[in-house]
DNA sequence: TTTTGAGTTGTTCGA
DNA sequence: GTCGAACAACTCAAA
């Protein structure tokens, strides 16, 4: 007798290979339905942004031409999940219903209710891990609290076992005879309507073939000298991973196990790599258990932070018109490209949070509209960290210095000239500060300060010292309000 | 329960 | 130019 179909709904993890829901269904023996529904009103305020859905289209793409070699023709649909699944389950004649899970707190919500809903219509409905090392709920302290600091969190993972990626079996693909139809890719409007994103397709592969390529032409060449090229914006030398990892075109489980093949990972470089998968996992890891963080401080003492919002600044901020160069070359990086180099997103950030006295939230909104590899954990943790009000968050003091960081690594202003064209001919000695070039200099450079490009947003030392103030009164309150909370 | 060591990515100042 | 210390106090996590 031939079994009844299985339905594979596919998330964030568009990939055939290292995929548990998937492999699970091609065990089952029965022909696969796989279906991916588009529902960002189902993901609360975090629906996916413009970059994100750029390259979603295309992972979309990629996804159904690999499993048309298979003989599965992928469903894509509109519209509300449970309904969406339900109907498919009718038309296929589906019993089973399989997906990998995702941890955000309005999916995760959403998700429990699915399942709960398919069980009561008697269909199998099962859950996976294809996103994450290790679950979250599995990993705590001896107290049985989840970490808050990253260091004993890696220790503590680092002493299990890596898991393997999960192998495809080795079965039959089977397909319906009549599949049933969904809608066009194109019907999901993924694509922005202006030609925001035209350069991204310069920069990007976002394609199977093109996770695949980047592992290997990271691990081929620029892990070597990871640790310190990484924080240099000018030079090839981070992974650029991200995009795959956050659409689920690459597993960590996969990239773990290419950097243990390619002999990488008992370098220091390799460890130190790999570490960044840790802090992936961690970032989850705080998401999960802390589900509130990303709008909201993980910890009190900052939850009424006295912020100074102004949209003119941020504003300045977002087009990369603050007249500091590194920040500038960073946001224009970003908006021309779905993404900005981790050395640049720390100083960005740090000027934004710091410097101007900009919520947090708001800069972690611009990144995830704008970033193709937007990932709500990591937003989360990377914008909390660099506010200090999160896990392991920076000390107050640790106020990043953009001139001095500009010409730490990036001592050519090569990034620079690449992203502020204005700037191209100013001598390498003035590019992280034109401010302090001579009359002569500037007027050979073409620059006509506060005119063709910004005097500085906010002197640094100035800045530096409101950041430090308004950190102080922070403090303060919260002192005067737990001596009266206390009495 | 108490104690102890430690904590991603920095900057500034003065010797 | 280079170097080390100071920058606060607090909380986390394990012993």
């Amino acid at each position: 007798m031939k079994k009844a179909a299985t339905i594979v709904w596919f998330r964030r993890d568009l990939r055939l290979q290292d995929n548990p829901a998937l492999a699970a269904a091609l065990e089952r023996g029965a022909p696969i339905v796989p279906v991916y529904l588009f529902s960002p009103e189902e993901e609360g305020d975090w629906q996916p942004g413009g970059a994100s859905r750029w390259w979603l289209h295309h992972a979309l793409a990629s996804l159904r031409d690999a499993l048309l070699e298979q003989g599965l023709s992928l469903v894509l649909q509109r519209g509300a999940s449970l309904a969406g699944l339900r109907k498919l389950a009718a038309q296929s004649g589906a019993d089973a219903v399989f997906w990998n899970r995702r941890y955000e707190p309005a999916i995760k919500a959403r998700d429990s209710d699915i399942k709960s809903a398919l069980r009561e219509d008697g269909l199998e409905a099962r859950s996976f891990n294809g996103s994450l090392m290790w679950e979250p709920h599995e990993i705590s302290t001896q107290n049985g609290d989840p970490y808050k600091v990253f260091t004993p969190f890696w220790k503590s993972v680092r002493a299990r076992p890596a898991p393997a990626p999960c192998p495809l079996p080795d079965t039959e693909w089977l397909g319906l005879d009549n599949p049933p139809a969904g809608c066009d890719l194109d019907a999901l409007a993924l694509l922005p309507t202006l030609d925001w994103a035209d350069d991204f397709a310069e920069r990007w592969t976002p394609t199977l073939e093109g996770a695949t390529a980047a592992l290997e032409e990271f691990l081929d060449g620029p892990i070597k000298g990871y640790p310190d090229r990484r924080n240099h914006p000018a030079r090839k030398g981070t992974s650029r991973l991200s995009p795959y990892l956050a659409s689920g075109q690459l597993g960590p489980r996969q990239v773990w196990a290419a950097v243990h093949a390619a002999g990488a990972a008992d370098s220091q470089a390799g460890y130190k790599f790999l570490s960044e998968i840790g802090w992936r996992e961690f970032a989850y890891h705080l998401l999960v258990h802390f589900p509130k963080t990303p709008d909201t401080a993980l910890y009190d003492k900052y939850a009424d932070f006295p912020w100074q919002p102004d949209a003119g600044q941020l504003r300045a901020w977002q087009r990369g018109q603050t007249g500091y160069p590194i920040i500038d070359a960073g946001m224009r990086e970003l908006w021309n490209t779905g993404w900005m180099h981790n050395r640049v997103r720390m100083i960005v950030a740090s000027l934004l949070v710091k410097h101007l006295l900009q919520p947090w939230q708001e800069g972690a909104r611009w990144f995830w509209d704008t970033l193709v590899d937007a990932d709500l954990a990591s937003n989360t943790m990377g914008w909390q960290w660099s506010a200090g009000c999160g896990a392991d968050a920076a000390p107050y003091f640790r106020i990043f210095n953009p001139i001095l960081q500009g010409e730490k690594f990036d001592p050519q202003g090569s990034y620079v000239k690449r992203w502020v064209p204005e700037l191209k001919d100013l001598p390498a000695k003035y590019i992280h500060s034109p401010w302090e070039a001579p009359a002569d200099v500037l007027h050979k450079a073409g620059l006509r300060l506060g005119d063709n490009y910004p005097q500085p947003i906010v002197e640094h030392k100035a800045g530096r010292e409101r950041a430090l103030a308004a950190l102080q009164s922070n403090k303060m309150r919260n002192e005067t309000r737990d001596k009266a909370s206390s009495q």
